[in-house]
DNA sequence: AATGAATGAGCTTTCATTCAT
DNA sequence: TATGAATGAAAGCTCATTCAT
């Protein structure tokens, strides 16, 4: 039994430990306030050695934003895992989203860099990324979707492009939750959501009315629909 | 008959010109790596020259988030000008937004970066102002809710509520556009939100076990519930 | 008779505005902090004018120096004139001085940039300028002191030798008593330096002793006294 | 034996070293003349390297003053030391004090530089050292001036007054020779301003009629007078 | 003569990165 | 592996000066 860890092991918490210590100070100061003399002193270690574990600042950045998405995935894994009907796993997915925005709500300003940083880098990797992780979750959502369907919960939908539409949301949430100050509960205008989306806002009288149309529209989703982009002019 | 403008007059074009012309410089490289030397370039004019319109390269960045949101929100007032009944006015509202978020795509890492700036300056003057555009916005919402209300087209819901969750909604729907590489229709987006949000997803059978529950949530909405902050630990 | 001043001497008066309004710019920020637009913001015209009475700021510098020294030169010369015998002069060239340097206490550091730019400046024009008006007021300390000499009031003391001093001494009492911060009186420091000056510190006994030494020392001054330069090592 | 300098030593020979040399070009060119890549150039470093050393360009300045103070300081004090009868000190003094001038005499202008900048800097603390310094000048000369009294070589005069006269002098003095042009010998000036403080100028006749009230105002000196400031009209 | 918009060289300062120890 | 002194490119901002009106 090794009284002391091996060496890549050794690297590897290292490199989990700068991370953790990264992201406090990316969160606060933002990615181009924040320096790494600040990462550096934050760890009680010289500068150089962060250059040791990751090749550039911008490395740092990328490791910080897997962590926090390696994390937030694992606990929406683990709420799937954890339950077994979809209306439980659903409930668990809003939770855990809940529980981990409220929790990292400090953070938020990152998440924001995260996508301006994706969207703009040179390099796809960043976005790349960030969208095999969207993929990931909207393939959880997509699933208890189905389920739903199957069990006559949920009416006939695309649930592929449900599942889309529930990701953007609640990322909106949570931005306009964090600008409005956290003035409210996330948590409150998260069942709020679920009841909007749950049972929509029409009243019975205009819901008939409309029901054919609206049918359809749900069936067959947004995700394939033809699209010419505009350019500004 | 003014032969020439007055100076004020060509004050304020030249500040708009500058405000125009940056506006891009800064979407496509981000508020750091755009330089002051790259806005002068792309006017020909000397860099010197823009610290006569603007005080510091902050300062221009706010008056690039002004232009644009004055031009969004005024879009949104004369859409609701324009119509009169509620139906009507909220497809307008949408439309105008998916015109000029499609119009504008390509300046969405700038919002994310107004909001990233706005989370994290030192004055307050940032999120204010994007604060009191979306009070003002979901005012809007708001009116067209209490209508359709009124009308017993909707159901009885918190309408402030409801026109907060929309801009969370809508903004996040943008968003997730943006980072899917646009690769579908926002129009259709946003439409197939509007058939989940008016209609709901449950089955009929569902929807009336939970009628009671549902509609009181709907009614109170989730602003003015009390919420207690976590902090991280 | 002329209504108005001819354009010369409007011309005249208008460069001395521009001065008598720099030097107070000047004298309260420095002359590198003092920027030609407060100038200008000061007599509520354009910038612009300014380099049309003089050629550039160091120009403009050298005139609110010009215009400063030839009011004490004046000031001096009235007193000169003012009195007949030579103690009456005496006080009157540090009645006037006091009156002056106090007037003036806040042009204090003024003095030190113009000396420091004299000393400094490429061209000689500044210091030619400063080193001839001392010529004229040691001149005026010479002429007294020979006639304090011919009255048998003072002892024979190298009467040139001794104005130079008295201008060092002069300049060293002012500078020490606003860096002090003019905590005591200026009028009274000269006065004592007067005593000291006139009457000695030793006592009988001792002055008795160096009598013949002092005698010859005082007699030949220190202007031409032989001088190697030591350059710095 | 140590073997190498350790850090702290090498860190404080270096900031020595770097002050040492901008000294040379702040006195050449004048502070606002003198860039900090000038100085990093002279040294043959980046300029970066200033700033591991000093914070700003102000620090740097300041320390080049206390660095040379500390030096004139202590040679001062080292004077004092080296001698016991007050007549010594006192010509211990003044050698020390022309010694120090003329080795420095290239670095005048600084010197004016050094007190425009106290008398106009925001913060006191360049005003403050500049006192400080004077204070223990001053109370060197006071000391002495006392001594000479104890031994009844100089008459009954306000020492501390007298100290401060002195200071005065001395740096007018300098001040003087050095916008002379260095012309004359500096050591003969103050041997001259010597004789004249010590012997005084008046003859004995006239010496006697005014013994009285000489002696008062000696004994009372200047410091403490009443003084109410003029404001300037 | 007066203006003031425009200029652009030039400054201080920062900080990610390197590399000899 | 860790260090931290040294680097130097790069950027925001200033302001004396110009010149078309």
């Amino acid at each position: 039994m090794a009284r002391t860890k091996s060496a890549p092991e050794n690297r590897e918490a290292k490199r989990v430990l700068i991370v953790e210590t990264a992201i406090g100070i990316f969160a606060s100061k933002g990615y181009h306030a924040a320096k790494m003399q600040d990462i550096a002193d934050a760890l009680s270690i010289a500068k150089g050695t962060l250059y040791e574990y990751y090749t550039d600042k911008e490395d740092l950045f990328l490791g910080v934003y897997d962590y926090w998405m390696d994390l937030y995935e694992a606990s929406m894994m683990r709420a799937m895992e954890d339950h077994f009907d979809p209306v439980s796993k659903a409930d668990a997915l809003i939770d855990t989203t809940v529980e981990f925005y409220e929790k990292h709500a400090k953070y938020a300003p990152l998440l924001l860099e995260f996508w301006a940083h994706a969207l703009r880098s040179t390099s796809d990797s960043f976005l790349i990324r960030i969208r095999d992780m969207k993929k990931r979750l909207s393939q959880l959502g997509s699933e208890v979707a189905t389920q739903m369907q199957a069990l006559k919960l949920f009416r006939n939908v695309d649930s592929e492009s449900f599942a889309v539409l529930e990701l953007g949301i609640s990322d909106g949430i949570f931005l306009q939750w964090v600008i409005d100050g956290q003035s409210y509960s996330l948590r409150e205008a998260y069942k709020f959501r679920q009841s909007v989306i749950g049972s929509g806002l029409m009243t019975d009288t205009l819901r008939k009315l409309v029901a054919a149309k609206v049918e359809k529209k749900l069936r067959l989703g947004f995700l394939h629909t033809s699209f010419v982009r505009k350019e500004d002019t």
